[in-house]
DNA sequence: CCATTTACGCAACGGCAGTAGCGAAATAAG
DNA sequence: CTTATTTCGCTACTGCCGTTGCGTAAATGG
């Protein structure tokens, strides 16, 4: 894990951060499908090749790109389950219908996933980029599960709730509205949709 | 809707389903990423131009032979709902993995949402197909939202459960599972799930 | 019969993803 | 200092998506 003192000429050292800082402004200015590597390099000040070495797709450095943006949410439990995930769900939301904008094709309706759906597809076609999404997807929600395990230790939640099966109905339902009905996310639909899942959770 | 006697030529009457066929085929033989829409034109015998006059972009071409394949599943309400959604579920999730299998690359894991991933893509991309993807999903669960509302009206169900909402948080859990987390889809996790969801809507 | 309209096959093209080959530059080891 | 190793920029290339232009075929309307 060490930078072991490798033999050759070493990596350029900014140049990551600028190829990365270049696909951004790219992708918001141009959009997910008009957005170029020739251009992303060039707007870097840097040849295809260089960028090529470090990410070896159009996906991974896509979705390196979107990683960077990812922020861990903050969340504690205050002894009041609904409350709490009302907040987590809304900032979710909030982070998805940023992301419907940013790199939105002409062509594309309203309703559009954007980002997300492309960074799915990216995941499904490369192993690797796969694994980066899932890691990221568990470092956001650890914190999460964790404030479930403590509802359930205090009693609030039935004991018979299982963190990990409840949070994913709750991510799941955001994610198939925004990638496969394509209907709004807001805070009516989260407080419809919490009042679903912990009908059935609460002590 | 009637077939509006027009102008010039008409189109060539096997030609759409001779593509069809033949990008099928090679969807199955190449996978997602090695498919080729000249490819698929050549072993349909048309022009590439031909092709395009039909579907506008690979997208459409793919989602249309996607689309081909998606029956309505049949499914009636027998007095017992979480058997029949035991039932439903399961074929979902049957057909889901069927399509993780086609069109996957050699990069890909074996968690992959594979074409679905491609769909849901396909449809964030381009609005129409978006409109088509939705439309799908609405045919194919029309029955089993006819089937909730049925055990709502027998009190088998509490009289506050809203079939739309729970049935998405059910979908959403599975699709939650295929696209991000990639874990696997089987009937013990059906089973599992049902348990969660059904704790707070059954009377 | 003739003009109009639309579809067809064919060939060529521009643009982008990703690869390969080259000489030069920057480092570590001997 | 010399050699080995790795990165760099540059150029050129292949393959595929989607478009354009052209001559021809098949239909309708006058």
């Amino acid at each position: 894990m060490e930078p072991t003192p490798r033999r050759g000429r070493p990596r350029s050292e900014g140049a990551d951060a600028r190829i990365l800082d270049a696909a951004l402004e790219l992708l918001v200015d141009r959009g997910y499908d008009r957005f170029s590597v020739d251009e992303a390099a060039g707007r870097a000040g840097v040849a295809k090749t260089t960028l090529y070495r470090r990410w070896p797709t159009r996906d991974h450095l896509i979705v390196a790109v979107v990683a960077r943006l990812q922020d861990a949410v903050p969340v504690e439990y205050s002894g009041d389950v609904r409350a709490d995930l009302t907040r987590y769900l809304g900032e979710i939301v909030a982070g998805l219908n940023r992301m419907r904008r940013a790199g939105r094709p002409a062509t594309s309706g309203d309703g559009s996933a954007g980002l997300v759906a492309e960074v799915v597809a990216a995941a499904a076609r490369h192993a690797d980029v796969g694994a980066a999404v899932q890691a990221m997807f568990r470092r956001r929600n650890a914190l999460v599960l964790r404030l479930l395990e403590q509802a359930r230790e205090s009693g609030e939640l039935r004991a018979d709730v299982e963190p990990e099966a409840l949070f994913d109905q709750l991510a799941g339902a955001l994610y198939y509205r925004l990638l496969i009905t394509g209907g709004p996310l807001d805070a009516e639909y989260v407080d419809r949709l919490l009042a679903g899942a912990l009908r059935g959770a609460s002590a």
